[in-house]
DNA sequence: TGTATATACTTGTATATACAAGTGCTTTGC
DNA sequence: GCAAAGCACTTGTATATACAAGTATATACA
């Protein structure tokens, strides 16, 4: 291990698999890791931010860095955001706010969320669309005690994306997936711009932080224009 | 947008999606685009690796900066390397080489790799444990044609595994996969450590570079100690 | 008591600089 | 002709510095 800040790296992954720091535990600041190994800050810094990329650490401006919380998981299956998909493609990304609110929870999103039926939840419906042609709608409930700030995102300026905001402020843990294909309604077929008696893929969502389920969504996409698993271009 | 080197990012980004920059293109040098967006270059730089590890562009010292081949994905099914994905978990990792050589393809090898049979083949098999415990024996058969100095790689060492090597040298565009539970050899019950009759997660994987098959790939997972999809930890 | 304000920390962004190291092309020397 | 050396360019690593911005705590003041 040549370069001085995969040094760093290693070091702090062993202090972490070692049990020196625990999950949740506070890292030394960039400063003291620059003492530390003797190098200048902005090489501690790297370490930090490529462990923070892999996931391994989470960052917070004025906080400190701290070891993310265990998760243990499957190898094949994990949730990309869809803006960084398409652009991972070289397509044109781009997303429709339909609709951003505080609605009551009826009993069946309630008991989706973990909630009091009656109380508020905040609902959110999108459309992705790759080269102009929508490829994915969106419906997400989403529990206003994670994420209290939901409402004011600009989704689509910047790349934002639900997933993503929701990924940034709310530790995932786990989640739930359900896959199935469906008939498209009226609504979903001009939407999604699908042909006649065209199916649609449906992914639905439940994602949970470590404090309770933080999202509900479901992912609606065009049956001709994507499919999961079996053979894959990536 | 407010940090500038997003600002970069967002451009050539518009660039590529734009069709200004194509598939393989040579993207303007880290001092061009300093020149161009009138930054540093350590800030112009920022926003190329932030995509080379987006996986948008990719980099070689010596050459320059390329916008990488298309790849079209599912979103939810992706390659992890095994080191990475146990560091993520916060464990630690470790791997074994138990073979490392050059073979003769026999029949079934060369078809699968849509080689002549008769010529030579890279073999590997290598033992990847979390926590001191395995969790993957990985058999590979690899082109020599994509990967010449396959054989001369230290895996293990830096966390390097042939999965993470091959697809630093070639750029993987498409994979095959194969999943299957089946029953343990007495060779694959003592080195993965099984209990008697316990079964096997078998993951066969064929990957794809621009020319052609890169490697083909079986990997034995402990059933006990893995799982695949369905309500997922992460 | 409660509310501002100051402060000491943290991470985030940006710059300028220096040298290392890899690639491809030209020039030199035999 | 041909191989070695040099050169111009690229990305990769490392440093020192400066300021912006977020967080938490202590302090002063009404």
């Amino acid at each position: 291990m040549e370069p001085r800040y995969l040094t760093i790296k290693q070091a702090l992954l062993a202090r972490i698999e070692g049990g020196i720091l625990a999950a949740g535990a506070r890292v030394a600041s960039e400063n003291e890791l620059a003492s530390e190994f003797g190098v200048s800050r902005m090489t501690a810094r790297r370490a930090l931010d490529a462990l923070a990329d892999e996931g391994v650490l989470i960052r917070t401006q004025g906080l400190g860095t701290f070891v993310a919380d265990e998760r243990p998981s499957s190898n094949l299956i994990e949730i990309r955001n869809i803006a960084d998909e398409i652009h991972g493609r070289g397509h044109a990304y781009h997303c429709q706010v339909l609709t951003l609110e505080a609605q009551a929870a009826d009993a069946k999103q309630a008991l989706r969320l973990g909630l009091a039926s009656g109380g508020e939840i905040f609902f959110s419906r999108l459309l992705h669309c790759e080269n102009a042609l929508p490829v994915q709608l969106e419906e997400r409930w989403v529990n206003p005690k994670f994420a209290p700030d939901y409402l004011a995102q600009r989704f689509g300026a910047q790349d934002l994306t639900p997933s993503g905001y929701l990924n940034k402020v709310v530790p995932l843990t786990e989640a739930d997936h359900l896959i199935e294909a469906v008939g498209a309604s009226e609504t979903l077929q001009s939407l999604l711009q699908l042909a006649q008696g065209e199916p649609c893929l449906k992914v639905s969502r439940r994602t949970f932080g470590p404090a309770g389920i933080v999202s509900y969504a479901q992912l609606f996409h065009p049956g001709s224009r994507y499919r999961l698993g079996g053979h894959i271009n990536y």
